[in-house]
DNA sequence: GTCTATACATAGATAGAC
DNA sequence: GTCTATCTATGTATAGAC
């Protein structure tokens, strides 16, 4: 019976009512696409909400709605479901160039908004992800590490003074710890603020780091 | 043979010698705090480099060259040898009274100086045990929420203007990310700047958080 | 006080039925 | 494609011998 097994499969993994508002069987193919979105969604909510270490293959499963071993099948390893569901970053935008009536110190300010701040009310999962297990994943330590390096030396070198490299690791350590604080730690004082008043408050502080 | 017990007992614990440069045995008590110092020092430093979840008790047992058993038999638990491995703070000193010639901002600073600065360089283990795991063990998590908000009262008091308290938190949290920065992340230009380097750099930037 | 042995739970991963 | 059953490893915790 087709349409018996078919109904499995929609309760199974959610709706099968397609554009045409007609309910019918998936190919194998959309079937298999369908739940490895729906496993992905699972473990990124799990990871970004517990960690690594603390999410586990089954729980994923159960959240799904699918099987462990479906899981696996899909995915090999928990390590790389934890690397897929870092993946797929909604378009890293990269840094604007800078508005020719900036001062230097504006415009790194700038460009650490641009790069953190519309992040500060809206948080891409992948990124939350990472952080999440960045001080007890290596793996995810590692890929911070990086990161934080490399958005340090593009600030770096709009920068002067001897100390510009360690001040533009601080300012990108100051983003890093407003976003831990507010997202991931999720202080009250910090959730409770609008995006726009806290770049308010912190921009005398990046300006600051931003001069020689 | 009680020399010979005494030999094994010694070994399991290292040196019998004591200030009087002979070795004799000891008594039970002395044996029983000695194993728990053992213990409670290797679950600190495995707590402090993995995090709570990747620090089994079988390798703390190993690293402190005990029994995994024993180490149940003195703190019950893991959470507990946990707690026990926060515990214990090298006495938390409280925030000076201000001298009498100082901004207000300057004030702020120094007192954040007071309470961070000073574990620049060198931070007491217990602060790092809490550290680590702060993202993915919810009793540290929580842990540190109140610190933080405590460490934020605490300054808004003393600051005016009507963002203070998040202006205070700001301060709170660019203190926790260098701090993360430099001896959990390890990010090579915050490990290679002399702790006085750092807050000379930061200065400006928390004097700017400072000020209405 | 300390260690051996083990109970008990839960994890990641695999094999094969459907 | 998906699920059941299971293997294997590892963890916390306990009971009892020494």
């Amino acid at each position: 019976m087709r349409s018996g097994s078919s109904v499995n499969a929609c309760r199974a993994k959610g709706s099968c009512l397609y554009s045409d508002g007609v309910s019918r069987p998936m190919t194998r193919t959309e079937r298999r696409r369908h739940s490895q979105t729906r496993i992905l969604t699972a473990a990124r909510t799990l990871f970004q909400s517990k960690g690594y270490d603390r999410t586990t293959i089954r729980a994923v499963a159960a959240a799904a709605g699918v099987d462990p071993g479906l899981v696996m099948q899909h995915f090999g390893s928990k390590k790389e479901l934890f690397r897929r569901s870092l993946a797929d970053d909604p378009a890293q935008a990269p840094l604007a160039d800078a508005e020719a009536d900036l001062s230097p110190a504006e415009h790194l300010t700038a460009a650490l908004f641009e790069q953190y701040g519309m992040k500060l009310g809206d948080i891409p999962e992948n990124t939350l992800v990472l952080l999440r297990s960045m001080l007890t994943y290596p793996e995810a330590t590692e890929k911070v590490r990086r990161n934080l390096a490399e958005q340090a030396t593009r600030l770096t070198s709009e920068m002067t003074g001897d100390d510009r490299e360690l001040r533009a690791t601080l300012a990108v350590i100051t983003m890093l710890g407003i976003i831990l604080g507010r997202h991931v730690l999720e202080l009250d004082v910090l959730t409770a603020s609008a995006p726009e008043e806290i770049m308010d408050a912190i921009r005398p502080c990046l300006e600051a780091l931003a001069e020689a």
